[in-house]
DNA sequence: AAACGACTGTGACTTATGACACACTTCCCC
DNA sequence: GGGGAAGTGTGTCATAAGTCACAGTCGTTT
């Protein structure tokens, strides 16, 4: 398989991109090339221009922000097979956050350049492109909206739903970085996981957290 | 002014718009033409295909949406100089809510076909319009998880302060369905009209809030 | 192995807000 | 002008979740 339909495959999985034809996915594809980072190299930092669509072939990026008191947040891995970048390619605003090489990593590389001058070519898919990005809002719109005011519980669970999705049923995460992720206090989120474990949903380690019974856990998330 | 350059006035004060040049705005209002409602017609309902985006030329839109338990919900007020549907227009998704005249009105009316065949001849204009969509998008996505997640009073400042944006200092709107904006119980929302009261910010009437002191308002909004 | 820091577990208290109950007012319609 | 509906004002209570304080535990570094 050439590196273009590997990235074309990558590209599939987002949902931004999922709803493209073959033939379309593969044109953009064609647009990218590779580029290799050390452990431990930055790709780009807060404030830098948006200007490439990243797809991860190998190794892993974590994206971090620096917190206030100097300390670093991961907010979160992209592995293989992740895209991100996704927004700041369209629209070229400035990255809100750091992303650095966990490993030794290989990326394909989509240049917001030659991206848009692809679009310009090809005004069918800049339409195809500005429906799924009215999609993506309508769908953020709602989730936000409906997530936010459900009580601690659900949102806990529907993030470890989203988590599980992407690095199966053991999520490595702290409790602090869960609470940040669901604008919780840490002691709540304690307080609810030692309630999940009590009833057998899930055990816990440190910095991990096993889900062993995601069909109870999803009834939760469901707000049943 | 030609009805044309009218409507094109009304997309320059839209958000999604209004990075526009002048030069673009008048090929898209060129675009439109005008239709008349009586009070009371229906202009879609939920569930309606989205093939229009509308601007209010003289009268008003009600958008509504039929609660549980068949009692009518009003949504939002849009009247002279307002624009909605931008989305729909864009991705031709379903209505989410009903619109329906309070008054005898006329709408500028932009078809989805006609802009969807504009923008084909003019790939700069959609890719201009993805980079837009796409700073809606994180603007939406910084408000919500910002906003939801502040303490009632600057949630209900911050709808005020936008309420009157749009309709001025004397914002019709029942507490109830402030509370409906907002996310909270009716007597939450009304204890902290009457402490706003008391402070000589806002003076209540039925079905009429009354802002006195915007800059107090604004303060409390921007959570100082 | 000692020491330190990051993470986890828990109790006590406080606070914001929702839920319920009910009185009062204003508007509208017959 | 009487009666009902919709809107408003307020008291009481329950509860979810934040905050603070501190102890325990694990892993790493020296």
């Amino acid at each position: 398989m050439s590196k273009q339909s590997e990235f074309a495959v990558i590209l599939k999985m987002n949902p931004l991109f999922s709803d493209l034809g073959a033939d379309e996915l593969q044109r953009i594809a064609a647009l990218c090339h590779t580029e290799q980072l050390d452990a431990g190299e930055v790709l780009f930092q807060k404030g830098d221009d948006g200007d490439a669509l990243y797809g991860v072939r190998r190794g892993q990026i974590r994206i971090e922000t620096g917190a206030t008191d100097g300390s670093r947040l991961t907010l979160n891995f992209q592995g293989s097979g992740d895209l991100f970048g996704e927004i700041a390619v369209l629209d070229g605003q400035t990255r809100t956050a750091d992303a650095v090489a966990g490993e030794p990593t290989e990326l394909f590389v989509l240049r917001r350049g030659d991206l848009l001058a692809f679009l310009e070519r090809e005004p069918r898919i800049a339409i195809r492109l500005i429906e799924l990005l009215c999609q993506r809002i309508r769908w953020i719109s709602e989730r936000m909206e409906e997530s936010v005011l459900q009580p601690l519980p659900v949102r806990m669970a529907r993030r470890l739903c989203a988590l599980a999705d992407d690095y199966g049923s053991e999520v490595h995460i702290s409790q602090e970085q869960l609470g940040v992720y669901v604008g919780a206090a840490r002691e709540s989120v304690n307080r609810q996981l030692q309630q999940w474990r009590k009833d057998g949903i899930l055990d816990l380690q440190r910095g991990r957290i096993l889900l062993k019974n995601m069909s109870r856990l999803t009834a939760v998330a469901r707000n049943a």
